[in-house]
DNA sequence: GCGGCTTGTCATAAC
DNA sequence: TCGTTATGACAAGCC
C-alpha cells in the first residue's frame, strides 16, 4: 500500500509539474503535503532554511505537528508557489512533456483492435504500445495480475471507447476475452482514480488510495445492479466530460479535459492539446514503472540526462545559431518542419505543445543522433522511430500555450538551465560562448585597429587605454566565467547528476533535509542517525538532497569525492569517559561497527548512534526521545515536563538538550544560508559578467559603426573637396585648405592653419555655401 | 603532523 | 521575561 501510495503521489507531482509547465495551473499545494523529500527537494529547490522566516508565526498555519517548524519540510507550505513560479520557468522541465504528449489518446469504436495489428500509420497505436513496452517491457496478463492497476494506466491505446483514454493494451487480450466492457473492476476503479486525478486535481490524497478504492469496489461488487450503476455513474461523468464541451475545462484546476469524440471511428484521433489529457494517466503511469528493471531511471534521470545532452548540444547549437534559430522559430510558429527540427531532439519534444498537433500525423523525429542511449533507452521506446510523417502544428487554434511556449522558450530549452536560469535575457544568455569566442577573436583582431582608430578619430588616450583594459579584462572574463569550477552551474549540474543517480538508492530518507526529524521518524531516526547527523554540503548544499544514510551513497562513483563521514553521533569517547573506546580508524571502524553490530546488543548498538546528547538523555533515563525535546512547541513541552515527575538534573539536561538541539538546526540553517547567499553572489557575478561581456560588445559595435561612418565622411569629404574650384577655376590643394562644418550647416572652406577664432572673426571671408 | 573541511556547541544579540 | 533564531567563534573529529 505504501507502495502505491509513494509511487502515485511521486507520479502526481510528476505529472503536476508537467501540467504546470504547459501551462495549466495546479495548485501543488495539496500534493506538495506528502513527504517526498528527495523529489520535493529537487522540484522545489532551494530550502525554507535558506530564508529567515517567523516559524512561529508560520506554526499556526501548519496543519498539526507532523513536521517541525524548522524542518525543511516547511517548504512545502510557504515556498510552493514561488518555487512553482521556478518551475515553470524552467523551460527545460518541458522536455518531459514530450513524452506526455505523445501519450495519445485515442478511442476506437466498439471494436477492439491490437495494436500491433494496427496498419494504419497512425502514431497512437505504435506509441502506445511503445509506451507499454517501455513502462512495462516485460508485461504480460499474469503480471497484471499482480500489478494490473497501475499497468493499466499506461495504455492509452486501448478501446475503451468510454474513456477516450485508458485502457490497457493487455487488457485488449482481456478484452478480446471478455469484450471490451469487460474491464475487471479493478482497472476500471483504476481509470476512475486516474480521471479522478485529472479532472480534480484538488482531490485529497486518498484517492489514490487504491486499496480503499479497491474496498469500495469489492463493497459495490455483489449487486450486478450497482455494478451497473457504477457503470452508469462512470458513463455519467464521462458524459459529464463531453458535455462540457469539445474543450472541456475543469473548473478546478484550469485544465483541458480530453475531447471525447462521439463517433465511433476507427482510430479516431483526438487532438491533443495542452492539457494533455493523457496525463491524466500519466499521473498514475509512474506507478507502473516500479516494476521495470531500473525504476530509478525516473523522470529526473532523464532530465538531467537531457540536461548533459543540452549543455552539449549548446556548444554545436551556438556554432550553427542560425540555423538553431531558425528551426527553433519555425517550430513554435507551427510551420516547423520535424525534419529540420530531427537535429534537436528536445526542441521537438517541446513542439507538441502545441495543441493541436495531430497526433495522428505526428511523428517525433528521432532522438538518437543527439541523445545518449541511456536516453533513447527511455526515450525510443516512447518516442516513435523517425518517420517519413511530419509533425504537423496546427497555428489557428492555439491556446495561450503558445504563447507560453514561445519562440523564446523554445530557444531556451536548447541550453543548460544554468545558463538560463540566472537572467531574463533568455535568448542572449545561450550565445554566450559564442559570444566570448567572438570577443576573443574581435578583441584580438579589432584591438590594435580600435586602438588606431581612438588616436586618429578622436579617441582621447584615456578611452583608448580603457578600451584597451576592457578588452584585455574580457579575454579573462571568458576563460573563466563558465568553466568556473565553482559556479553554480556546474556544481548544479553535478549535483542534479548526483541527486539523480542517488535516486537510485532504494533507500532515500524520508525526511525534509538531514539532521531534521519529525516526531512520527523518532524512532527510526533514533536508530538511523549516524554517521550525518547534520548538512553536508558535498551532496545537500547544492542538490538540497538530503539523506540520512551517506553509506547509500558510497556506491556512487559521483560522489566518491564526497566520502566525509563525521560520525558525530556516533559514540565519543572522548566526550564519556564512561565509554572510553580507541579512536578507531574510519574506515577500519566502519568495518568493525558492522561486525560487532552483530554481536552487540540492541542497548550498545543504539548507543552507537546516538548522539552525545541522547546518550546523555537515556543515562538519565529521560522517559521521552531527545526529538520530542527539540521539537515540540514550548507548550507542548511545557506540558510534557509537567507531565512527568523529572528531578532537576533530568530537566536542566532536557533544556539543554532543547537548546543544544535548536541550537543545531540554526546552525545549519545559517550555514545552509550562507552557501547560498555564496552561491547566488556568484551567479550574480556571473550575470554581471555576462552583462559587461554584451555591453562591451556593444560597445565594439559602436566603434566599429562609428569608424565605419567616418570612413564614409571622409570619402564624401574627399569627393566634395575635389570638385571645389577657386574664382580661377583651379582646384584647391588639400595641402592648403580643407573644409569646416559651422554649426548652421554650411561648410566652408577654410586655410589650413586658420584657427577657429579666425574663422569666427572672419567667417565671410571665404565662405562658399554648398549645398549638397 | 598539518591543514582543510564539517559539524556541534557556546555566547550573544536580536526579535 | 522567556523562547526562539541567527551568527560568530571555537573545538573536535575526519580526511
Amino acid at each position: 500500500m505504501l507502495y502505491l501510495k509513494k509511487y502515485f503521489t511521486e507520479g502526481l507531482i510528476q505529472f503536476t509539474i508537467l501540467l504546470s509547465l504547459i501551462g495549466v495551473r495546479v495548485d501543488v499545494d495539496t500534493y506538495l503535503s506528502s513527504q517526498l523529500p528527495p523529489l520535493r527537494e529537487i522540484i522545489l529547490g532551494p530550502s525554507s532554511a535558506y530564508t529567515q522566516t517567523q516559524f512561529h508565526n508560520l506554526r499556526n498555519t501548519l496543519d498539526g505537528y507532523g513536521i517541525h517548524p524548522k524542518s525543511v519540510d516547511l517548504d512545502h507550505f510557504f515556498t510552493t508557489r514561488r518555487l512553482l513560479n521556478q518551475v515553470r520557468q524552467l523551460d527545460r522541465l518541458s522536455v518531459p512533456s514530450t513524452e506526455l504528449n505523445t501519450w495519445l489518446v485515442h478511442r476506437d469504436s466498439e471494436t477492439v483492435v491490437s495494436a500491433s495489428s494496427q496498419s494504419s500509420p497512425s502514431i497512437t497505436l505504435d506509441n502506445g504500445a511503445g509506451l507499454e513496452n517501455v513502462n512495462n517491457p516485460d508485461a504480460t496478463p499474469a503480471m497484471r495480475g499482480g500489478s494490473g492497476a497501475p499497468e493499466s494506466t499506461y495504455n492509452l491505446n486501448t478501446a475503451d471507447s468510454s474513456l477516450g483514454a485508458v485502457a490497457p493494451e493487455g487488457n485488449q487480450e482481456q478484452g478480446n476475452r471478455d469484450g471490451n466492457d469487460d474491464l475487471t473492476k479493478e482497472d476500471i476503479d483504476l481509470i476512475d482514480i486516474l480521471w479522478r486525478q485529472d479532472i480534480d486535481l484538488g482531490a485529497g490524497r486518498e484517492v489514490f488510495n487504491y486499496s480503499n478504492r479497491q474496498k469500495e469496489s469489492e463493497e459495490q461488487k455483489p449487486s450486478p445492479q450497482e455494478k451497473k450503476d457504477g457503470n452508469e455513474e462512470q458513463e455519467s461523468w464521462r458524459n459529464g466530460v463531453n458535455l462540457q464541451g469539445a474543450q472541456p475545462v475543469d473548473g478546478e484546476t484550469g485544465e483541458s479535459i480530453p475531447e471525447q469524440f462521439p463517433a465511433p471511428a476507427v482510430t479516431t484521433e483526438i487532438a491533443v492539446s495542452n492539457e494533455e489529457v493523457p496525463s491524466t494517466s500519466q499521473g498514475l503511469p509512474l506507478p507502473t514503472q516500479v516494476p521495470s528493471a531500473e525504476p530509478q531511471l525516473d523522470l529526473e534521470q532523464q532530465w538531467q540526462d537531457i540536461m548533459a545532452i543540452m549543455e552539449i548540444q549548446a556548444m554545436e547549437v551556438n556554432s550553427t545559431s542560425s540555423d538553431t534559430d531558425s528551426s527553433s522559430v519555425s517550430a513554435s510558429s507551427g510551420t516547423t518542419e520535424a525534419n529540420t527540427a530531427g537535429n534537436f531532439g528536445l526542441m521537438t519534444h517541446s513542439t507538441p505543445i502545441n495543441q493541436d498537433v495531430s497526433l495522428h500525423q505526428a511523428s517525433l523525429p528521432s532522438c538518437s543522433q543527439d541523445f545518449p542511449q541511456i536516453f533513447n533507452s527511455q526515450l525510443d521506446s516512447v518516442t516513435i522511430p523517425p518517420r517519413t510523417t511530419m509533425l504537423r502544428l496546427s497555428s489557428n487554434n492555439n491556446t495561450n500555450i503558445n504563447s507560453t511556449f514561445g519562440t523564446t522558450n523554445l530557444t531556451g530549452m536548447f541550453f543548460p538551465p544554468h545558463i538560463n536560469s540566472s537572467s531574463n535575457n533568455i535568448t542572449s544568455t545561450p550565445i554566450l560562448p559564442d559570444l566570448f569566442s567572438t570577443l576573443l577573436e574581435e578583441s584580438m583582431l579589432d584591438e590594435i585597429s580600435l586602438l588606431d582608430l581612438a588616436m586618429e578619430e578622436g579617441f582621447s588616450q584615456a578611452q583608448a587605454s580603457q578600451l584597451e583594459d576592457e578588452l584585455d579584462s574580457d579575454s579573462g572574463l571568458s576563460l573563466d566565467s563558465s568553466h568556473s569550477p565553482a559556479s553554480p552551474s556546474s556544481s548544479e549540474t553535478s549535483c542534479s547528476s548526483a541527486a539523480s543517480s542517488s535516486s537510485t538508492s532504494a533507500t532515500f530518507s524520508e525526511e525534509g533535509a538531514v539532521g531534521y526529524s519529525t516526531d512520527s521518524e523518532v524512532a527510526t531516526v533514533e536508530t538511523e542517525e549516524g554517521a550525518v547527523g547534520g548538512y553536508q554540503p558535498g551532496y545537500s548544499k547544492l542538490c538540497r538532497m538530503s539523506y540520512q544514510d551517506p553509506s547509500q551513497f558510497h556506491s556512487l562513483p559521483q560522489l566518491d569525492s564526497i566520502s566525509h563521514n563525521h560520525t558525530y553521533n556516533l559514540p565519543l569517547s572522548s566526550a564519556f569517559p564512561e565509554h572510553p573506546e580507541l579512536p578507531i580508524p574510519a574506515g577500519k571502524k566502519a568495518v568493525r561497527d558492522k561486525q560487532s553490530s552483530k554481536l552487540q546488543p540492541p542497548q550498545d548498538l543504539m548507543d552507537k548512534h546516538s548522539s552525545r546528547d541522547e546518550r546523555r538523555a537515556r543515562a538519565m533515563k529521560i522517559p521521552f526521545s531527545n526529538e520530542k525535546i527539540i521539537n515540540l512547541p514550548v507548550e507542548e513541552f511545557n506540558e510534557l515536563l509537567a507531565k512527568h515527575h523529572l528531578s532537576e538534573a533530568q530537566l536542566t539536561l532536557i533544556r539543554d538538550i532543547r537548546r543544544r538541539g535548536k541550537n543545531k538546526m540554526a546552525a545549519q540553517n545559517c550555514r545552509k544560508r550562507k552557501l547560498d547567499t555564496i552561491i547566488n553572489l556568484e551567479q550574480g557575478v556571473q550575470d554581471l559578467r555576462r552583462d559587461k561581456a554584451r555591453l562591451l560588445k556593444e560597445k565594439m559595435e559602436f566603434i566599429r559603426s562609428i569608424r565605419q561612418m567616418k570612413q564614409k565622411m571622409q570619402s564624401l569629404y574627399q569627393e566634395v573637396f575635389t570638385q571645389l574650384r577657386d574664382e580661377e577655376g583651379r582646384p584647391y590643394p588639400p595641402s592648403e585648405y580643407s573644409l569646416q562644418y559651422s554649426a548652421d550647416g554650411s561648410v566652408l572652406i577654410m586655410p589650413r592653419g586658420v584657427t577657429t577664432a579666425e574663422q569666427n572673426r572672419k567667417p565671410e571671408k571665404k565662405q562658399k555655401d554648398k549645398k549638397k
